[in-house]
DNA sequence: ATGGTTTGCTACAGATTTTATAGCACAAGG
DNA sequence: CCTTGTGCTATAAAATCTGTAGCAAACCAT
């Protein structure tokens, strides 16, 4: 069955959305390829190369997969770039990106008292 | 190498700490098992319950790696819940939930368009 | 029209991760 | 004792991911 909302996920029969989006994101270099569209559409080499020579096997699964479920497009001449649902959730990606600051200065603080 | 800010993580090798989160979120079940602690500690089997019968192997090898980046501790008598950074993260998650929702209802339209 | 480049992939074998199931050791309660 | 709950470990089989090779179509300049 396809992962989408309304459909059962790994561990959640109701397919309540957030499981899905979970189960989808918990799949490797979800997160990373959408975060490396956040400054605008790139071209399947490129993502690749930004997503450090991810293999196009498994970039071309996720790219059909997120186009699927509505959040990334594949443009002429443009290359793949969000559709206003992707844009949407990316802007939370951003979030997490400053949460992931504040947590490196944490444990780095720690590590540092931990020493002495 | 361990999984960690600073470190270099899949496709990065620069260590910046949301290239590491998302390897880590991107491990299957993490997602998960963060949100399923929303609501307060939960036993080891809690928990195993609630992310679906998820094995248990799988589950103690998601928590070592959670507890040893700071996100969630283990106390006696309690069982495993956030520390404060972890319950930090988690309110991010919740800001996906209400996406996933909004998402769910987008495709619906969709679907409901394309039949006519 | 021919050769080089870019783009978007597919194929496939080997490595790694995940799943499913069984079971163990300890502690508390009756 | 015996049962129940808790926190795991072990292991084999299945699924997923990685790394590499390569192809077809479009475009460009010669």
């Amino acid at each position: 069955m396809t992962l989408a909302p309304g459909n059962p996920s790994r561990g959640s029969t109701t397919g309540r959305p957030v499981m899905v989006l979970f189960d989808i994101l918990g799949q490797r270099w979800t997160l990373r390829i959408l975060w490396e569209l956040r400054e605008g559409p790139l071209t399947f080499r490129d993502l690749q190369a930004r997503c450090g020579d991810i293999s196009p096997s498994l970039l071309n699964t996720r790219l059909k997969s997120l186009r699927a479920l509505g959040l990334v497009t594949h443009q002429e001449g443009e290359g793949y770039g969000y559709t206003p649902l992707g844009e949407d959730l990316t802007k939370q990606l951003a979030l997490f990106d400053r949460w992931a600051e504040k947590w490196a200065a944490e444990l780095e603080l720690a590590k540092k008292r931990e020493k002495g």
